[in-house]
DNA sequence: CCGCCATGTTTACAGCGTCAACATGGAGCA
DNA sequence: TGCTCCATGTTGACGCTGTAAACATGGCGG
């Protein structure tokens, strides 16, 4: 695998596929999706707009690189936030739930321009993965996350903290909980809160949220 | 106030802003925010594209005008679907904020195009009515729903089924709730739903709401 | 060593938001 | 009644965008 730091310009860029999804990252962070100009990119990479053509069918295929990417770092911000929470209780389930949560809400906070370009557009369903993964490989990023939430949310049902009879559907209380409170926190509709509101806010959402769930 | 009907091309419209925001509004319906395009809302008018900057400041300034539009259908959405639930019980109480989540939803799966122009852009927590409506005016749309939002669950309070105690930052729990909701199933996040799975996915989802909210 | 074709470049076009300069005609005043 | 002013429209231009077509380069397999 060559290395392609040197200054030369060089006629063939040897890796400009994922330079180019790394600067429409970039232009992801600070401004979101709509902010993943094409030629903007290979600007910055210092290449031709049409030369983009040659690894991406077009802005909405790059765009939906940047969403594969944000996607992926949505999962490491969940798996990292629920390191350590393995115990057997139920309130070790209930924290790996809110663990989670925290982790969602977390990168929303941070990283608003990637969580956006997370959700853009709508999740095509019949995706390259739609049968399961080819031959090996991985699921695709939103599956991974669903995946995490199931598993926290069995734990919780096997610690008691949640009915097996409403254990099915609940996926979507939890998902759309945690996703509303980004969403509303990260959009200022509750106007600007300090941090220390916003943890307040967000725990309170997250208690709701596990009380409900262990409701008869 | 005149009438503008006749097909006669006259050099001055006479209510080109509403007209432009009736075109922009459709482009919004279909399309979404970034269908809102100033020559094309223009073009459907039958008017040159910079005869817009007459009544806008630009784009973002019509796109405005659609959000407005938007945030105020979705309150009369909610509106209509609390009418007739005007109980005194426990209960009544409930199906009040229910309603409220189901009239906000429906809009958001009726009408995506208009209810992703509502939420579009970071509202402006500094906007015209930051210190309450000027000359006796209405409150800006977000206000109001929040507002109804807030009348529900002081019902709900009243009611018995919350908590004196936990009143307080139960807004947040409620918009999130169905918020999420909304935005998951509208953006296809958990594949395509037959409408009974729909009501039946969202419907768990409010009784988690509520039973969380009700928790000791 | 040579030729092919993956990967780059240049050029071009239409549509977008926006500005500047110009045109029109209705409302108010003499 | 008639004139004039300016709110409201128009045309033209600029730079930006995405994208297609035609052309250039040079690394790699034969």
């Amino acid at each position: 695998m060559p290395e392609h730091r040197s200054g030369k310009p060089r006629y063939h860029h040897g890796d400009l596929r994922n330079a180019l999804v790394r600067a429409a990252v970039d232009l992801a962070r600070d401004g979101g999706p709509e902010a993943v100009v094409l030629r903007a990119a290979a600007r910055r990479v210092g290449v031709s707009a049409t030369a983009a053509y040659r690894h991406f069918s077009g802005q909405s295929d790059l765009l939906a690189a940047v969403k594969d990417h944000a996607q992926q770092c949505l999962v490491a911000a969940m798996e990292e936030s629920r390191e350590g929470i393995r115990g057997e209780g139920v309130e070790a389930a209930r924290e790996g739930v809110k663990a989670l949560g925290r982790g969602y809400v977390r990168f929303a906070l941070r990283e608003p321009g990637l969580f956006r370009s997370a959700f853009c557009g709508t999740v095509d369903p019949l995706g390259a993965d739609a049968a399961g993964p080819p031959h090996g490989g991985q699921h695709h990023p939103q599956v991974r996350s669903f995946q995490m939430l199931t598993e926290s949310l069995d734990a919780l049902a096997e610690a008691g903290a949640l009915p097996a009879t409403r254990r099915q559907g609940a996926e979507l209380s939890a998902w759309a909980m945690v996703h509303g409170v980004a969403v509303l926190i990260m959009g200022r509709h509750l106007g600007e809160l300090t941090q220390e509101q916003t943890t307040q806010v967000v725990e309170r959402a997250f208690d709701d949220l596990v009380a409900g769930l262990a409701a008869p």
